[in-house]
DNA sequence: CACGCTATTATTAGCCT
DNA sequence: TAGGCTAATAATAGCGT
């Protein structure tokens, strides 16, 4: 501020919608957009009493998520009621089936970071990973 | 427009971030803030080339989404990388191979469809619990 | 019920710290 | 790398049509 006329800040600029070069203002840019996309999502849900999920991965690969009442909540509302058509029984045992192995398999959660509030309330206690997979058989 | 001195509008109001109580009102805002989301998530993918997975159930049960490169590529990197339970590395294998060919898939004809592209309401016809009742029918 | 309009509020690009 | 600041752009609540 040493010149006695130096304008503090050019403000806001127009910006068009394409990929971003820079890659150090890319990361800003994601940081903050993120968050205003994230917050948008939650007055959605909060005013309209809406269901919403949503999954943003970053270009570095961390992800962030939204759901309400919770994402996995919504994402299986999703694969279920979606294009997909009902499925049949002998199938759906079947994936059952494996499912049941892979569990054996796994044996742990990942614990990602939760320092946004409305990020992932609720764990879904279904088998999403077996809807899924129910969703892909049939596609 | 009898009053020659009549206001043109009120202009945008502050209003507060709850449940809205005036249904006809809760749709109209819910149809202006859905399209709002959308676009928002689609500049994000855009602008940084991050992944994106958005699903809103509106409160009259319509399914509205969007998804770069496609809504199941993302959730399956969510289902798969994310909070759910982790697998073995052969089926982690065939995952990434896959999501890796989705890629490439992608970006190539995804253009201007309609006035929304990014928003397509999709019928639901199969309800949460006729999938539950299956599930159990078959346990 | 979907658009168009406009006064305001909300979001954010470019800088700085 | 992550937070503030500010000027401008963008989104939108309340009304009309």
């Amino acid at each position: 501020m040493s010149s006695s006329e130096a304008k503090k800040s050019r403000g806001r600029q127009r910006i068009e919608i394409k990929k971003m070069c820079n890659e150090a203002n890319l990361q800003v840019t994601f940081s903050k957009r993120r968050s205003g996309l994230f917050k948008k999502a939650s007055e959605l849900s909060t005013l309209c009493g809406a269901s919403v999920a949503l999954v943003v991965f970053s270009p570095g690969k961390k992800v962030f998520s939204f759901g309400h009442p919770s994402v996995d909540g919504v994402i299986e509302r999703y694969l279920t009621q979606g294009p997909t058509p009902l499925m049949d029984v002998q199938r759906m045992a079947e994936l059952e089936a494996e499912r049941k192995r892979a569990q054996e398999l796994s044996g742990k959660e990942r614990e990602t970071e939760a320092h946004l509030w409305w990020a992932r309330p609720v764990e879904g206690m279904i088998s999403i990973d077996n809807l899924y997979k129910l969703k892909k058989a049939f596609e």
